[in-house]
DNA sequence: GTGAAAGCGCTAACAA
DNA sequence: TTGTTAGCGCTTTCAC
């Protein structure tokens, strides 16, 4: 194999024989190589990986696996990959993950059963070790699935009773009380939220949190100043064309998401009321695009970073080294404020 | 890994031999079912699938790859996630990729050509059969690891002499056209253009094509209005800025990208230029928060799913047919403008 | 420390 | 039409 000077011929793609019989070394060699053995004597290794280089030699994961038993593949279940606060995630979760010697498979779920179903399948027939399940409320279809398998999943905001499954818990508390007292201390007393779908675990407690947070700050709440939107940009402005309807108005407003704040932005300039002197408004998420709004939204933070290393970690730990107990499954991730433009002090009619 | 006989115990999971020995077939008759073989009796394949359904099984894409010596996987390539330009195409991608059978490999270059050159190591031990290079002007270090595997390939922007490579041409053209041409019946004589940064090659395309969009018009282009910046937010504020400074100024601005008009809405907002009153203002790509900005962005858009369907193409002909000639190797992949609120009738003074 | 050989789960000849 | 069998490229005993 190794003769007619090496040169990059049309010959065929080069595998483990072919390097063995360049080095002049057995396959075993080869393999023990490359996987770092340490009985390797140094000056074979060194032939070996000459040989390696010369013919630019890339092992055949798929072989690997087959024989390995392991793929070093994790899965990644989003909703929807456009949808902005998924794409940072899925970044982050991939570079940890191929830090770490893991290939990542990502599908979106685009919130149909049947395609999640589907995806599910086809990680299963890739043999991944572990899956992340980042869905956010539509995890029942996969879950027989996947547990019938035996495969290590996390999932976020939701409690699966199986000793392979972890949970990411979000706390939203940290954050709104510190958007609360952001707009308290600004001079605020008149508070509105704009809550998410109800049918959204998520969406409630944050409701929840935000009740409690107004609490804390001794102000109060009210009724007609919580208001169900849906998430989205149109809910935000209807949300804020709901709350004009009043006679008693807020002077700020925390949304549940940052589309519903970026909604209420545009509803509010068309009305030609200015953000944040005649309106404050808080988003949640800090979506990347946060940043850019007129005026920048003040937000809090849900870090994806933190979200994905949580992710990955709860993976790792169950496929090297499962833990049984139920509280070292859970894992925490935290929120924060971030102060950009769409907050200031009340107006003077408040 | 010793072998005991064809135990079936519910522990381990099922693989083919367990199917083959529940429907009472060989495990030849299994594959065969499995791959929709017409030869397969009807009676046994019903067996066949009934098994498969019992036990939950799923074939092991790895030995499949193995044999077969076919991954169906296809490596996408993007310069980075986060970037509002490529969750739709990564969408898109895949789910034209899944649709016809094959498995998608994400990855971010991060404009990091040692992070290019892992990535390309990676889908190269994945066996991927094809790779759609999305990344505008970074392919160099790519090239010759990928030619060298003799693996179809696919640029967008950028042509290589191999015959496995094929080439995605965008016609930013007919799109700029379009969207001087929306301008010029607006009334708009005055037009500047913020191009991106000289370095990329559709960069300077695009400025070339303002150019000629405008002498279609029988626009005059102004030297000091053609002003290069760098395709972000920021740059986007600073051309604004400095269009400010000139004694001249243009009622109509046309960007190399939508980052850029974003900046240009920000700078006006806070010098209480309003938009489209007082400047008009046309971005290109048509990302999704296009239609979210203040006012909302009139913009040319550069269809993801039409890019991602011509790269998946494209890579499907060379994997399973391949095109010898050069021509049948170019896709083309069209503009059309997007009229939203941030384009209107000139200001008075002009 | 090194090599020979037995499979990993599957597909594709080839037989029957 | 169905079954038998030889590998795909690799890791991993088990000898030496």
């Amino acid at each position: 194999m190794a003769r007619k000077g090496t040169r990059t011929t049309a010959t065929k793609t080069p595998d483990i024989r072919t390097v063995a019989a360049m080095a002049k070394v057995s396959i075993a060699t080869v393999s023990r190589t490359i996987n770092g053995s340490p009985v390797v004597s140094e000056k074979l290794a060194k032939r070996v990986w000459q040989a390696i280089e010369q013919l630019n030699y890339y092992p055949n994961t798929h072989a690997r696996s087959l024989v390995s038993g392991r793929s070093r593949i994790l899965g990644v279940i989003v909703e929807n990959i456009t949808n902005p606060f998924f794409p940072e995630l899925v970044q982050s979760f991939e570079e940890i993950a191929v830090a770490n010697g893991y290939e990542v498979m990502i599908s979106s779920s685009n919130s149909d059963p049947s395609v999640l179903t589907n995806c599910v399948r086809r990680m299963l027939e890739r043999k991944v070790e572990g899956v992340a399940v980042m869905t956010f409320g539509e995890e029942e279809p996969v879950l027989d699935q996947l547990a019938n398998h035996d495969i290590p999943i996390v999932l976020a905001e939701f409690h699966l009773d199986d000793p392979k499954a972890s949970t990411i818990l979000l706390d939203y508390a940290s954050g709104i009380r510190a958007a609360v007292e952001h707009l308290a201390k600004l001079g605020h007393t008149r508070i509105a939220f704009l809550a998410g779908p109800h049918k959204l675990h998520s969406a409630i407690t944050r409701e929840n949190d935000f009740r409690n947070a107004m609490e804390s700050a001794s102000l109060t709440v009210q009724k007609q100043w919580i208001i169900e939107c849906d998430h989205t940009l149109k809910g935000g402005m209807a949300g804020f064309a709901h709350l004009q309807t009043l006679e008693a108005r807020p002077t700020a407003l925390v949304c549940s998401n940052d589309m519903t704040a970026i909604g209420v932005l545009r509803a509010a300039y068309m009305k030609d009321m200015r953000v944040p002197q005649d309106l404050s408004v808080v988003g949640l998420d800090d979506i990347d695009f946060a940043e850019f709004t007129l005026p920048p939204l003040t937000t809090i933070r849900l870090s994806r970073t933190d979200l994905a290393r949580a992710a990955f970690e709860a993976l790792r730990q169950q496929v090297e080294q499962p833990k049984q107990s139920k509280l070292e499954r859970e894992f925490l991730v935290s929120t924060s404020l971030v102060v950009r433009g769409s907050t200031g002090k009340p107006p003077a009619w408040a």
